[in-house]
Formats: C-alpha cells, sequence, structure tokens
DNA sequence: CAGATTGTTCATAAAATAATGAACAGCCAG
DNA sequence: CTGGCTGTTCATTATTTTATGAACAATCTG
C-alpha cells in the first residue's frame, strides 16, 4: 500500500470533496470517503492518515461521520486488532442514511417552530395579520412538500 | 415601518437563516429573505439594514445572491429613487432558479471530472484496474442519477 | 453641471468552522 | 498487573467564511 495519492485518487477525491462541500460536511469527509470508495481493500485509520496526510484526530473524527449516516462499513481483519473500514458502496442506503440523520431533524425542528410561530400568531393583532398568516400557511405548505419528497429521492436511487 | 423584529419576525427569520445554513448560503441571505417573505410592503436596502441591523454591504451583497436565483424581485416605487424588494413567494420558482445556478454548475463539472477520470484510468495498469473501473462507472451513474432528480424536484413543487 | 443620494465593490476585521495533536480511556497479551 | 497498541476527545491553532464600512461609480435633481 504506498502512501501518496496517485494523480488518478486525487481527482476521485476531488469529487467527494466538492460533494462534502456541497453537503455542508468538512473536507475530510470527503477525502476519507473518495479513498475508501477508490480503494480495492479495507482501510484503518492509519493507512488513511498517511494516505491523505490528516490527523489522527480528524481521521476519527471524520469516520465518525461516515459511520452516522451509513456511508462506511467496518470490516472484520483477522489478526489485526485495528478497525477497517470500506465505502459502502450503495447510494440508497448513504442517501437515506444521510436523510435520516442529517436532514430530517431539521425538517422536524423546523415543523416545531412553525407550530410555535403559529401561536404567535394568534396574539398578534396587526392591520397585516391576514398576509402574515397567508405566508404561514405558505410556509407550512413546503415544509410538507419537503418532506413529502425525501423518501421519494431515497427510493429514486433504488437500483444502485 | 417600525425598526425592530418582532418576535414573530424573529422566529420566521430564524427558520429561514436555518434554511440558508443547509444550502451553504451566508447567514445574511437568510435573514433578508426572511424579512421579505412577511412584510407585506416592499422594502429597500435602508429598510432591510435598519431592520436587521446588518451593513450596507452585507445587505447589496445579499440580495445580489438572492437575486441571482430568483428568490426576490424588483418593485418599482413611485416617487422613490431607491431600489425595492420583495420575496418571491413560489417555491417553484425559487426551486428551479437554485438548481439552474447553484446545482447545475457543480453536476456539470463534475461530469467534465469523471470524464477526465476515465481516461487517466485508461493509462493506469495496476493490478486493481477492474475494481477501480467499477467504481468509476458507479460514480457515473450516480451522476446522472442526481442529474434525472433535478428537474424532478423542480416539478415536484408545482402548485407552489 | 454641482451636489446629493443610492447601490456596489473590495480590502480588512470579525466570526465560524475545521484540523491538529497531546492527553486519555479501553483493551488485549503476556 | 503491566506495558503497548488503538481509537476517541477536546482545548488550542489554523483556515475559511462572512460581515463591515469606506471608497467609488452611477444616477438623479435642481
Amino acid at each position: 500500500m504506498q502512501s501518496a495519492l496517485s494523480e488518478l485518487e486525487k481527482e476521485v477525491v476531488d469529487v467527494f470533496v466538492r460533494i462534502a462541500g456541497a453537503l455542508s460536511l468538512p473536507r475530510s469527509v470527503g477525502e476519507l470517503y473518495g479513498v475508501l470508495f477508490i480503494s480495492p481493500q479495507p482501510m484503518c485509520i492509519d493507512d488513511l492518515m498517511r494516505k491523505l496526510k490528516i490527523s489522527k484526530g480528524s481521521t476519527s473524527q471524520g469516520l465518525k461521520i461516515l459511520r452516522s449516516f451509513g456511508a462506511v462499513n467496518s470490516v472484520y481483519v483477522a489478526g489485526d486488532r485495528r478497525d477497517f473500514f470500506t465505502a459502502e458502496a450503495e447510494l440508497r442506503r448513504i442517501v437515506s442514511g444521510f436523510v435520516n440523520e442529517q436532514v430530517r431533524p431539521h425538517l422536524d425542528s423546523g415543523q416545531a417552530r412553525i407550530a410555535r410561530i403559529t401561536s404567535l400568531l394568534e396574539e398578534d393583532s396587526s392591520e397585516n395579520k391576514e398576509f402574515i398568516a397567508e405566508r404561514i400557511e405558505r410556509l407550512q405548505g413546503w415544509q410538507k412538500r419537503a418532506g413529502a419528497l425525501l423518501p421519494f429521492a431515497s427510493n429514486f436511487m433504488k437500483p444502485d
């Protein structure tokens, strides 16, 4: 296992670094997934640190995040005490993990907040109450739509 | 037009600040949209600065971003030299603007990068070539799927 | 045209986010 | 139990991102 990224590996890692950025995840998370994604063998923390030249802390933290939504799988390697990992390669699983862990909670707290807003609005008595009420209802509709889109998006990834 | 945020306004702004965060947009962009969203009247830069207590630079910059994907509309107010704005309230328009301006370009450059990777792979002659080839193909499939999902997501917002 | 008024830009400051690495906790092997 | 690995945590440092505000350009107004 050579400890430098080949040109090809660098490109692949770069793809995932950009994806990570789009998802508001740390750069290192994208790097880690990228390296695992094109590695035929499972890798341990030490391998990843050496390949990417990042610290042990970042590596551990990054893997924790990846595991949190199932983007990475642990693999047992006989005769080695260390933990090894591979990239989860089924898009559907990653998407649904991500949705459940990183997106749904936000939607839920948004739901709660809108409920609070509705009750604030009742106490309110400005001349614009009607307009504001319409806006809040609209916002609620958006929320609902977003919630409906998520499971659909997961299914959309079905065959992969 | 009072120059402080009511409790209700604060809550609404907060909702959009969180959404902005999820979309990797500056906090101020969420604040601006939020205030416009619950404002019955069009607002000018000065109004927004005062309401949100943010600088003129942030306000101008934030509105520029919002305009870039059609989240905000310019309104002419008779007898006033200043520019006035309202929040675009049709979700479908905002989504499709956002997709076209902020998402599609990333997908496209990703496409280009994958093409480059494919050519790098041809020069490559490791024993793992086959495995890597499979992964790159898979990645390409993901890319394609993402591209297909976007127009669908836009349509999903249809009635709003 | 001269003087205001309005909006944009951009160098700098401030704030938020991520990475580092040393300290620590757990665990196995002898 | 002791010593050596392995992985995690977290206070600090580094980096990146965002906000600020003064300088500027553009546009009206009288």
